[in-house]
DNA sequence: CCAGGGCGCTTAACCGGATAAGTGACCCGA
DNA sequence: TCGGGTCACTTATCCGGTTAAGCGCCCTGG
């Protein structure tokens, strides 16, 4: 079992101070360039890596980011876009050495608890907030506890943190006009939580477009996003007087429900239902016909969501509390549609 | 915004020393309960939580365990088995006000780097190894370092660490047998990546129970775990001369995928082709048929291996270092034959 | 020849807790 | 009445880094 190698050790090796190691280490100025090379030959050799509580102690930094997620286990697994999330999120932190602490809560208590907690703690120097709300407690919370944070969602009005986020009205206004084109007059929905953002900023566009369309009828539908209640939404929807001859779901995990139901019903698709989902994951082309999809680049968006925490917290010390920065906000690509199997014209 | 709170502060107010408040906190003798009862409320109600780089800097732990994952992204976002496993995990973490540490990398000397990296830094007191191997260099390599783990996967033998593990042989010869009494005599298993200790512990199942049955063909092929591999593969068998009856699908995305296949081949399910899939995510009852699965509480697994891991953590300084429990094994219930309707008899 | 200044390094304080050792005050038994 | 022990608390040190301040030494200019 190796020996943990502390500067001490080191500078006992090279016959200097802690101090002239530290400064060594860390490319400051105070020591000779001949005695900088030799620190950091010992150090290399000995495998020196410095130990993080004491380095936080220091300067006041856990040099790792945090991440609650307000979902049901089920939820978190069956939905692909939190891990990808992640995984885009992580391939930031880790490539300028940052880790990524991971907290599942059950409610807004909770999470805003936690989040005082990783403060109080220093356990992290920041926060990612996800699943963005309409009226969103825990951006007022972090900004009043001086947590940097950014809020992976938005646009958020009157914003005291930056928001990464991308439009989500022009990708519901491609996709209603793309059913329209097909023929379609009447379209349902199977919306998201109404208490999410994202799902009210679409509401409003569809019901928008929706206005300018001589639609016959356009209904939505809020749902919790799991499976059991987009087949359950789509049985109803199926079953009415005058069905819908294309639904949209807010998620990929429900459209694969709502074609599970339509099979069940055996209705061809798309001959005579057509089957839109958002979020392009790889279930979407699992399925048989292979669904039409909302994509975007959801590593990415994780991915930049972390950057701009990461200036945010380098930012935070060094540079006076300023408003530009702190409510800076980055706009992603939106959605782009595309189009498979599961979307057809309405037959004469 | 707030001002941090630390023991000196308590101090101060109590007009006691800060080594006072240390043991009063700590609930260590040293002080009156008349006293400790004053700083207790002072410090509850000046919102005191310690520091934890302070903590860990004296006590020597992070009160953190990592868990490193190597997957890709797409994988690990369309693979309930993390999240659930994930959940679970930090579920019981939580409890303990332990934090998570989660890292994503590219290959195993990344992964290695990684845990001499957090074991250098201490930012973790502990690692759970997902993804167990047939040949794990990672378990060697925890156990030189000093560092504690726990497999989640096994059972491996000659272990210097404890795993949490369940039978996978048993489900193997229920879900043959199963079918074999349906009157499936020609059974396909799409298998998941052959290094996998767990693929290889069914690879050897299967063959052992189907060598005890009158079948006449038992093919294994190995994938990559993807919708796209677990599609192709299915292709090629559904489209040889004497197709298998029944394919066994080394988890639900590929039994997904292998669904949408046989719908596009025009086969009826289960009347010509009966499905089995592992791992019984909600993933499997979207689909029309329903998907027969071999059910597990993955969450409880996950929660379980936490455990194991929290209790070789605080064992491991109190005690000596004891083989009996450094090896200490966990078996969990096995998975559970769930019948639905993608299984049915064979046709006369 | 000496004051002044920059370089290169050491010293020591500090971050915020934990904890061993030290110090009175008090009680008890001989 | 006094030594010894316990209690309740203080003091000081340590964990392993960072960093301001201090201190020789050599170089340079007047």
């Amino acid at each position: 079992m190796t020996r943990r190698v502390t500067i001490a050790d080191i500078a006992a090796a090279a016959g200097v101070s802690k101090g002239a190691v530290s400064y060594a280490l860390n490319g400051r100025p105070g020591v000779s360039e001949a005695t900088r090379g030799k620190i950091l030959a010992i150090a290399a050799e000995m495998g020196f890596v410095p130990n993080r509580a004491a380095r936080s102690l220091s300067v006041s930094s856990a040099q790792a980011v945090g991440i609650a997620l307000r979902r049901s286990a089920r939820t978190l697994g069956i939905e692909p876009y939190f891990m990808e999330l992640i995984s885009g999120i992580e391939a930031t932190l880790s490539a300028g050495s940052f880790g990524l602490t991971l907290q599942i809560v059950g409610t807004v208590e909770e999470e805003l608890e936690v989040y005082r907690r990783w403060w109080a703690e220093r356990r992290v120097d920041g926060v990612l907030l996800c699943d963005v709300g309409t009226s969103d407690r825990r951006l007022d919370f972090v900004a009043d506890l001086g947590l940097p944070a950014v809020a992976v969602g938005g646009p958020i009005e009157g914003a005291r943190l930056p928001a990464v986020w991308h439009d989500d009205a022009e990708p519901c206004r491609d996709i209603l006009e793309y059913l329209y084109a097909l023929g379609h007059r009447r379209v349902a929905r199977v919306a998201g939580l109404p208490r999410l953002l994202h799902t009210s900023i679409r509401d409003t566009a569809y019901a928008e477009t929706a206005a300018g369309l001589d639609l016959e009828s356009m209904v939505t539908f809020h749902s919790d996003y799991t499976g059991e209640q987009g087949a359950q939404i789509t049985r109803r929807l199926l079953s009415s007087a005058r069905r819908p001859t294309a639904i949209i779901y807010d998620n990929d995990v429900m459209a694969v429900a709502g074609l599970g139901v339509a099979h069940e019903l055996g209705l061809e698709i798309p001959e005579q239902l057509s089957v839109v989902a958002w979020d392009d994951s790889p279930l979407c082309r699992l399925t048989h016909p292979a669904l039409t999809s909302l994509a975007r680049d959801i590593p990415a968006y994780g991915s930049k969501s972390a950057e701009v925490l990461m200036s945010l917290i380098s930012a935070d010390g060094t540079e006076p509390p300023n408003a530009a920065v702190r409510t800076f906000s980055v706009q992603c690509r939106p959605a782009q549609l595309s189009p498979r199997g599961s979307t057809g014209p309405v037959p004469a």
